[in-house]
DNA sequence: TCGCTGCTGGGGCGCGAAAA
DNA sequence: TTTTCGCGCCCCAGCAGCGA
C-alpha cells in the first residue's frame, strides 16, 4: 500500500468508525450487513486495508452518508456531533436523523467554502445567569436579545431568517418520529458555528417555539457540544431556562398585555377563540399561548386546564379561517442562496447542484439553465 | 463477567508472471 | 498452451486487553 493510499485508508477508516458508532452498530453487525468478514472490516476501520470503490459505495449506502464524507480530508463537524450521538444511543431512528443533520451541516460548511463566504456568529457577550432564578434570567435576556436584534415588540414569525442573518445560525428542518418527543437539536462547533435542527412533525407554532428554544441554547449553552431538546429533559435547568427565554422572546409581556387590554378589556376570562387569536398573532402553538397567558396571570388556572384539554381547537381555527401553512423546505434560504451563488460562479457543476439541493439531475439542469439566463440572483430565486 | 475490539496464525482462492 | 509458483486478499478461529 503506498503512503498516500495508506493515509487515505486511515481517514476512511476513522470516518467509518464514526459513522458506525453514530448508528450504534458493532463491527460484527456492519460486517454481517455488508457481507464481509469482521476481521476484514476491522482492518478497514484501522486503515490497514484499502477499500475498493465499489465497497465504499456500499458503505455510503449503508451509513446514509455521501461519498465526500469518507473522502474529504477535513470535515467541519469532526468532533461536534459526538455528544449528540451518545445521547441517542440505542435509538437508531433518531441516530439516522442526526446523521442527516450532520450531513446537512457538512454540506452547508462546504458551500460556504466553495462560495468563499464564511458566516460565523459574532456573539461575544457574556450570558451569565443564576440557576435558582431561571424565570428572571429567561425574561431578562429575552428582552435584551429583542433589543440587540432590533425586533421591537412585534411578533417574529420569520425568526429563522432573522437568526440566520443576524446570528449566523444554521437552521435545518427534518421530520423526527413524533413518539420520540424530540422537538429540536442544537450543536455548536468553533469551525461550523451554531447549528439547529427543528422537527417538522410538530406544528408550525411549536416549530417556532422550538427555534427560539434552540436559540436560547446557542446563547447560553454553547460550551455543551450537542443538545437534544426533548420531552424527557424538559425539567432540567438548562431546558427550563431555554423555555423561559423562548416564551418571553416570542411573546413579550408588554405585547401580550397590550393586546389583552385592547381585545379583552372588561371580560372576566379569555375564551378559546381569544387564545387562538393570540397564538395566531404571535405565531406560536395554542398550547404555548395558553401557558404563556397563564404565566402572565391573564388566564385562570381553571381555564388553562380546560383549554389544554380541548380537542376541538383545530376545528375552531379552521372556522376562524386559520390554516396550517404548507410544509417547510428542508433547506434554509441561505443554503439555497449559497448553492445558486456557487453555481452561478461556476464553482460547482450541475450534478453537484443536484446533489446539494437533493434534486433529480433533470430538475437541477432546468434550474441551472434558469440561473444562467437570469441576470440577477433574486430573479432566479423567485422563479424557482 | 461479558461484550467489543484488535490482532495473529492457518488455510483457501484467484490472478498474473514465469517456466516447461 | 498448460502448469507452476508467488503474491495478495479473504475468511475463520481463537486469544488478549479493555471497559462497563
Amino acid at each position: 500500500m503506498s503512503e498516500e493510499m495508506n493515509s487515505r485508508s486511515i481517514v476512511i477508516g476513522e470516518r467509518l468508525k464514526k459513522a458506525r458508532e453514530a448508528l450504534g452498530y458493532t463491527q460484527e453487525k456492519v460486517a454481517e450487513k455488508l457481507n464481509i468478514g469482521r476481521p476484514r472490516y476491522s482492518d478497514i476501520e484501522n486503515g490497514k486495508r484499502d477499500i475498493p470503490l465499489k465497497e465504499l459505495y456500499s458503505f455510503c449506502e449503508f451509513f446514509g452518508r455521501p461519498l465526500e464524507y469518507f473522502l474529504k480530508e477535513k470535515l467541519a463537524v469532526d468532533s461536534g456531533f459526538k455528544v449528540l450521538f451518545r445521547k441517542t444511543e440505542g435509538d437508531q431512528e433518531v441516530a439516522k436523523v442526526i446523521t442527516e443533520f450532520e450531513t446537512l451541516c457538512e454540506k452547508m460548511y462546504t458551500l460556504e467554502e466553495i462560495a468563499d463566504i464564511k458566516i460565523r456568529p459574532s456573539i461575544s457577550k457574556d450570558y451569565a445567569y443564576e440557576k435558582d432564578r431561571l424565570l428572571f434570567w429567561g425574561k431578562f435576556y429575552a428582552k435584551q436579545e429583542r433589543q440587540r436584534l432590533n425586533l421591537g415588540q412585534a411578533s417574529i414569525r420569520n425568526l429563522d431568517q432573522i437568526l440566520e442573518e443576524k446570528c449566523a445560525l444554521k437552521i435545518f428542518y427534518l421530520p423526527i418520529p413524533a413518539e420520540r418527543g424530540i422537538f429540536g437539536m442544537f450543536t455548536y462547533d468553533e469551525e461550523m458555528g451554531g447549528c439547529v435542527l427543528i422537527n417538522t412533525n410538530a406544528n408550525f407554532g411549536k416549530q417556532l417555539f422550538s427555534l427560539a428554544h434552540e436559540y436560547a441554547h446557542f446563547i447560553f449553552h454553547k460550551e455543551r457540544l450537542g443538545i437534544v431538546s426533548s420531552e424527557k429533559e424538559k425539567d432540567t435547568s438548562d431546558e427550563s431556562l431555554a423555555d423561559n427565554f423562548a416564551g418571553d422572546f416570542l411573546m413579550p409581556e408588554e405585547s401580550v398585555n397590550d393586546i389583552f387590554n385592547i381585545r379583552i378589556k372588561n371580560r372576566k376570562d379569555l375564551t378559546a377563540e381569544d387564545t387562538i387569536y393570540f397564538a395566531e398573532y404571535f405565531g406560536v402553538s395554542f398550547q404555548a399561548m395558553v401557558y404563556r397567558l397563564n404565566n402572565l396571570k391573564l388566564l385562570s388556572n381553571d381555564m388553562k386546564e380546560k383549554l389544554i384539554s380541548e380537542t376541538w381547537v383545530n376545528t375552531v381555527r379552521r372556522s376562524m379561517g386559520i390554516s396550517e401553512p404548507e410544509s417547510r423546505p428542508k433547506f434554509s434560504s441561505l443554503y439555497f442562496h449559497l448553492c445558486l451563488k456557487a453555481y452561478q460562479q461556476n464553482k460547482i457543476t450541475t450534478s453537484k447542484l443536484a446533489e446539494f439541493l437533493e434534486l433529480p439531475l433533470y430538475q437541477a439542469m432546468e434550474l441551472g439553465r434558469k440561473i444562467k439566463r437570469s441576470v440577477q440572483d433574486d430573479e432566479c430565486l423567485d422563479n424557482f
